[in-house]
RNA sequence: GGGCGAUUAGCUCAGCUGGUUCAGAGCACCUGCCUUACAAGCAGGGGGUCGCUAGUUCGAAUCUAGCAUCGCCCA
C-alpha cells in the first residue's frame, strides 16, 4: 500500500490519545519504583485554553514523559481550580443575560446556578489539554471546591486560627467596586496612567487668605477630615491651628502638620481623606482624625458624601470638578502621569476602602519558605528569580483572605446574636456548641448563630495543591500522599510566584513540614512576534485548538519549544509551528524511506556502510549525554534542537545517503537492523517532545502487542562515543562538501563521476572512511596524489590540499582569485599568532598547553602558505 | 524612588570556571535543483567591531567600573 508522503496528524493523534486512555497508560498507583510526581496548577474553571496553558503544559507532559521512560512511576495530577472572583464575575454575567440580578437571588440558589455553569463548563479547559496530549492521570483529576478538598481549607483556617495567624481586623483594603469585594496587594496591578492634577482653593476660616492642595482625586474633598502641611514648610507658618473650610462640603476640618507631606509637591498642602487613601489613613490615626467614607461598596457616592449621593466615583468627579470651576475655587488643572491599580480579575481601578476583612499573619510561615529557597532545598530555574522572591519574602505582608463573595470556600466563623463576637469551628453544630461555651448561653439555637458572608481568597485554597490533591491535610498517613508528597517539579508562570509558589512553599512546610516540590520551572510569557503579551482582548492570540488542528499537536508542541529559552519570555509565531509541522513531515519521510527496504542477510555488509553505522553510534551516544545534561537543567529547548539537528542533519542528510541502496536494491541485513535500532532509539528520545508521531511510527515499525506502547518504552542510554572516530568523520564531512561545493561552482553535475586525490600520505588516507568519501561525491577513483597534479581543481581541507583533475573545467582567473583571498586571510592568521608567539610576557604566563596550541597553528598556516604559494604560481604559469 | 536582569547575524537565542580558526545554532535571506523518502524538500552560499567607554590581563563576547537603551519586580 502507498503512503502518503505527507503525514496527517488528524487522525493519528485521536487514535493514539485514546490508545494511552485504554490501557491505562497515565495511570499511576504507588508502586516499588521512584516516584516522579507533577502537579499541574489548575487552570481556572472559567477558563479556556489559552497559548500560556499551551506551553505550560507542553512543558509539564515533556518532563513527565520522559521520567516515565526514564523508569520512575510518573503522575500529573490534572484539576481546576474555582477562581472565585472570575467565576462568580462570570455567573453574574450569564445571569444578566437571563435577565436575573444576582441580588435578587438568595446564597443557595445563586450557588445552584454556579455549581450548574460549573459542570457545564469546568472542564472544557481539561479537554482542551487532551488535544496537546498531556499524559495526566484523569481518574485523579481534583476541583478545589471537591468535598474533601473543602473541608482541607477549612480545617487549615480553623488551625491557623487557633495558632492566632488568622485573625480578623478593620483596615485599609484594595477594594474591587466591580467584583464588590477585598483584593490581596498582589491582586493589584500598578499602571501608569495620564490623569489631572487638580489644584483647588479650600477658604481658611476667619482669614482673607485660603490655602491651595494638589489632588487627583477631587471627588474624595467631599470625604476631607484635614489639610496638612510639612511643620517646616514656611510659607504656612502663619496658619498653624486654623480651621479649614472643605469645599463643596463646607465642612470645617482642621489644619494639622505631619513630616509625611512632601513640601516640594504641588503646594505643599495635602488635603486629607483617611477614608481612601492609604497614607491619609495612617496619618488620620496619628492625629487622631475623623473617618468619612464617603463611597459604596460599588463605588458610587454614599450618603455620607453629602452631595451628589448614589452617583458613579468618576461622574462624581467631573461633578465636583464643575462645582470648583462654579464656584471659582478651581485654581488650576495640570496634565499629571501617576501610576493607580487595577483589578488583576475585572481591571477595575482599585478603590483603598476601609474595612472589616480577614488577615493571615505571613511572618512565621516565611521563614521557612524563604530559607529553603535560599539555600536551594528549592530550587527555581532560571535563578535569577531567587532574587525576586527573597525581596517579597522579606518584605512579606499580612494577606488579606476574605473575598465578598459567594462562589468559594465560605469562611467558617459564627457569630453570636446581636455581637460581634464569633466562634470559629468546622461545622455549625460544632460551632453551636462552642458559642453555647463562650456565652454560657445553653438555649442557643443553631438558628441564633450568623456565619460570615465572605468567602476565602482563591488561594488560600490552591496554596494547598500538592498536599491536598492526595488528601495530605485531612489523612497525612495515606499512601498516596506519602508515596508521592513531596513532589518533584512545578512548572508555572512568574506572575503567580506571589501569589501562588511562594504560598505552596510556606504551607508545604506549615502542614507537610517539607518542601512541596524540588525544582520550580516558570516559563516565559507567550507574547506575538512583536513583544506584546498574547490575549484574547488584544486579539492577537492564536486559537489553540485552531493550531493544532492546522499543524498538529506534535507541530505546536515542536513551535512552542523552539522558541521558549529557559525562564526567557518566548516571541510567538505561526511560522514555529510550520516548522515542527515540517518536522514531523521530516520523520515520516525518512520512515517511508527506511521502511521501504528489504533485509538481505546474503548481502555482506561493505565497507561504506560499516563505517556509517559505528559513525552514527558515536554521535548518537554523544548526543544522548547532551539531552541528558541539558534535561537535567531544563533546558528544554536545546535538547530538543539537539534532536532536531541530530534527526534531520545527521541522521537524514548523512547517515540515510550514506546507506541508502540503490533503488529497487535490497539493504545487508546488518545494517538494515542497526538503522532500524537508530531509528527507533531517535523516536524514544524524541517521544516526550512529539508522543503520537513518535507513537505512530513506532507502532509501525514492529509487530507490537496490544498495550505496547513507545510511551512506556525505556529511554536510550549514553553509550561510548569514539571521538577519533567521529573526528575522522567530521573531517570526511568537509572533504565531502567542499567536493559538492566545487561541482556547483563549475557546473559539474553529481551524476558525472570525478577522480578525487589527496595531499596526504597513504598512513594518513587509509585512516578516512573513504568509502564513505567515495559514495557521497560519487567519486569514480580516490587515491593519494603523490605527485601533484598539474592542471587539477583543487581545494583546501584543514591543512590538506586535495585536487580534481579536470584541467578542461579550470577557470585559471577564478581559481588564481580563490588561491590569492586564502594567502591573505592565511597571512593574516599566521600574523595574529606570531604576535603572540614573539611576546615574552605570552610565552612565559600562558599554560604550556596553550602555548604549544599556538606553535602548531604555527606551523600549519606556514604549511598551508606554502601550499598555497606554489599552487599559485602553477596557476599563474598555465594562465601564460 | 528601591531592586533585579538583559543588550551577540535581519529575527529568536546558545556561548559553563577568560586561551582550539571562537564568534555559533535554528529560522529568515541569496543561488542552483521537481536527483526515484520528503519542494512541508535537496545541495551550496552570504551575513556580526559580541550596546558604548575605560580598566584588569600575555590574552576579554567572557572579569571590573561607568554610561546608554530595554525589560521585569516592588513601592
Amino acid at each position: 500500500m502507498e503512503i502518503s508522503s505527507k503525514y496527517d496528524p488528524g487522525k493519528t493523534e485521536k487514535k493514539w490519545y485514546n490508545y494511552w486512555l485504554e490501557h491505562g497508560l497515565f495511570r499511576s498507583e504507588p508502586d516499588e519504583r521512584e516516584p516522579y510526581t507533577v502537579v499541574i496548577p489548575p487552570p481556572n474553571v472559567t477558563g479556556v485554553l489559552h497559548m500560556g496553558h499551551m506551553l505550560n503544559n507542553t512543558i509539564q507532559d515533556i518532563l513527565v514523559r520522559r521520567a516515565r521512560m526514564m523508569g520512575r512511576n510518573a503522575l500529573w495530577v490534572p484539576g481546576t481550580d474555582h477562581a472565585s472572583i472570575a467565576t462568580e464575575a462570570r455567573v453574574v454575567a450569564k445571569l444578566k443575560e437571563e435577565g436575573i440580578n444576582k441580588y435578587d437571588l438568595t446564597r443557595e440558589e445563586f450557588l445552584e446556578h454556579a455549581w450548574e455553569w460549573r459542570r457545564k463548563h469546568g472542564d472544557i479547559i481539561l479537554e482542551q489539554l487532551k488535544k496537546l496530549g498531556a499524559s495526566c492521570d484523569w481518574e485523579r483529576t481534583v476541583f478545589t471546591m471537591d468535598e474533601g478538598y473543602s473541608e482541607s481549607v477549612i480545617n487549615v483556617f480553623i488551625d491557623l486560627y487557633r495558632k492566632g495567624y488568622v485573625y480578623r481586623g478593620v483596615r485599609m483594603v484594595n477594594w474591587d467596586p466591580q467584583a464588590k469585594t477585598a483584593l490581596s496587594d498582589e491582586e493589584v496591578n500598578h499602571r501608569e496612567v495620564s490623569s489631572k492634577l487638580y489644584h483647588v482653593y479650600y477658604d481658611v476660616k476667619g482669614r482673607e487668605e485660603g490655602i491651595v492642595i494638589a489632588t487627583t482625586r477631587p471627588e474624595t474633598i467631599l470625604g476631607d477630615t484635614a489639610v496638612c502641611v510639612n511643620p517646616g514648610d514656611a510659607r504656612y507658618r502663619s496658619m498653624k491651628g486654623v480651621k479649614v473650610v472643605i469645599p463643596v462640603v463646607e465642612r470645617e476640618v482642621p489644619l494639622i502638620e505631619d513630616d509625611y507631606v512632601d513640601m516640594e509637591f504641588g503646594t505643599g498642602a495635602l488635603k486629607i481623606t483617611p477614608a481612601h487613601d492609604i497614607n491619609d489613613y495612617e496619618i488620620g490615626i496619628r492625629h487622631d482624625l475623623p473617618v468619612i467614607d464617603i463611597l459604596n461598596e460599588d463605588g458610587t457616592l454614599s450618603e455620607k458624601a453629602e452631595v451628589f449621593v448614589g452617583m458613579d466615583r468618576f461622574q462624581a468627579r467631573e461633578a465636583v470638578v464643575a462645582r470648583l470651576r462654579d464656584e471659582g475655587r478651581l485654581v488650576k488643572v495640570e496634565d499629571y502621569t501617576h501610576k493607580i491599580g487595577f483589578s488583576e480579575r475585572t481591571d477595575a481601578p482599585i478603590e483603598p476602602k476601609l474595612s472589616m476583612q480577614w488577615f493571615c499573619r505571613m511572618k512565621e510561615m516565611a521563614a521557612p519558605a524563604l530559607e529553603n529557597v535560599m539555600n536551594d532545598s528549592i530550587k527555581l530555574h532560571p535563578g535569577k528569580f531567587k532574587n525576586i522572591y527573597r525581596h517579597w519574602m522579606e518584605n512579606v505582608k499580612d494577606w488579606c483572605i476574605s473575598r465578598q463573595l459567594w462562589w468559594g470556600h465560605r469562611i467558617p466563623a459564627w457569630y453570636l446574636p446581636g455581637s460581634n463576637e464569633f466562634v470559629v469551628a468546622g461545622t455549625a453544630e460544632e460551632a453551636l456548641s462552642e458559642a453555647v461555651e463562650i456565652s454560657g448561653n445553653n438555649n442557643l439555637k443553631a438558628s441564633d448563630l450568623r456565619q460570615d458572608e465572605d468567602v476565602l481568597d482563591t488561594w488560600f485554597s490552591s496554596w494547598l495543591w500538592p498536599i491536598a490533591v492526595f488528601d495530605g491535610i485531612r489523612n497525612p498517613s495515606n499512601n498516596d500522599y506519602k508515596y508521592y508528597y513531596p513532589t518533584d517539579d512545578l512548572v508555572t508562570a512568574p506572575e503567580i510566584l506571589f501569589f501562588w509558589v511562594a504560598r505552596m512553599i510556606m504551607a508545604g512546610y506549615e502542614y507537610a513540614g517539607q518542601r512541596p516540590f524540588k525544582n520550580v520551572y516558570l516559563t516565559g510569557i507567550v507574547r506575538d512576534k512583536f513583544g506584546q503579551k498574547m490575549s484574547k482582548s488584544l486579539g492577537n492570540s492564536p486559537e489553540p485548538l485552531e493550531l493544532i488542528n492546522k499543524y498538529g499537536a506534535d507541530g505546536v508542541r515542536v513551535g512552542m519549544m523552539l522558541c521558549s529559552p529557559a525562564g526567557g519570555d518566548l516571541l510567538f509565531d505561526e511560522n514555529l509551528t510550520e516548522q515542527g509541522r515540517n518536522f514531523s513531515n521530516k520523520i515520516w519521510n525518512a520512515f517511508r524511506l527506511v521502511k521501504s527496504w528489504e533485509a538481505d542477510e546474503y548481502i555482506p555488509q561493505p565497507a561504506h556502510r560499516k563505517a556509517a553505522v559505528e559513525w552514527f553510534s558515536s554521535i548518537l551516544n554523544r548526543s544522548i549525554g547532551e539531552v541528558n545534561k541539558n534535561s537535567d537543567a531544563y533546558r528544554l529547548s536545546e535538547v530538543l534542537m539537539t534532536l532536531y539537528r541530530l534527526f534531520w542533519e545527521d541522521f537524514s542528510s548523512w547517515y540515510l545517503e550514506i546507506i541508502k541502496p540503490p533503488r529497487g536494491q535490497s539493504l545487508d541485513k546488518k545494517t538494515h537492523d542497526a538503522t532500524m535500532m537508530y531509528f527507533d532509539k531517535l523516536l524514544r528520545l524524541l517521544h516526550p517532545f512529539i508522543p503520537f508521531i513518535t507513537e505512530e511510527i513506532w507502532q509501525l515499525m514492529d509487530r507490537r502487542e496490544s498495550g505496547e506502547s513507545i510511551m512506556v518504552a525505556q529511554m536510550p542510554e549514553a553509550g561510548k562515543v569514539d571521538s577519533e572516530l567521529t573526528g575522522q568523520f567530521d573531517f570526511a564531512r568537509e572533504i565531502i562538501t567542499s567536493v559538492r561545493s566545487l561541482r556547483v561552482e563549475n557546473n559539474i553535475p553529481q551524476a558525472k563521476p570525478v577522480t578525487l586525490l589527496a595531499g596526504m600520505d597513504e598512513e594518513e588516507f587509509l585512516k578516512m572512511p573513504r568509502e564513505v568519501i567515495s559514495k557521497m561525491c560519487n567519486l569514480s577513483g580516490f587515491t593519494p596524489a603523490g605527485e601533484k597534479p598539474e592542471g587539477a581543481l583543487s581545494f583546501m581541507v584543514r591543512t590538506t590540499e586535495f585536487f580534481v583533475p579536470l584541467a578542461e573545467e579550470i577557470d585559471v582567473g577564478k581559481e588564481i582569485e580563490k588561491v590569492e583571498k586564502e594567502i591573505t586571510y592565511t597571512r593574516g592568521f599566521l600574523e595574529s599568532v606570531m604576535k603572540k608567539l614573539e611576546n615574552k610576557r605570552f610565552i612565559e604566563n600562558a599554560p604550556e598547553k596553550v602555548v604549544s596550541q599556538e606553535k602548531k597553528k604555527k606551523e600549519d598556516a606556514e604549511n598551508k602558505l606554502k601550499l598555497m604559494e606554489e599552487k599559485l604560481n602553477s596557476l599563474k604559469k598555465m594562465k601564460q
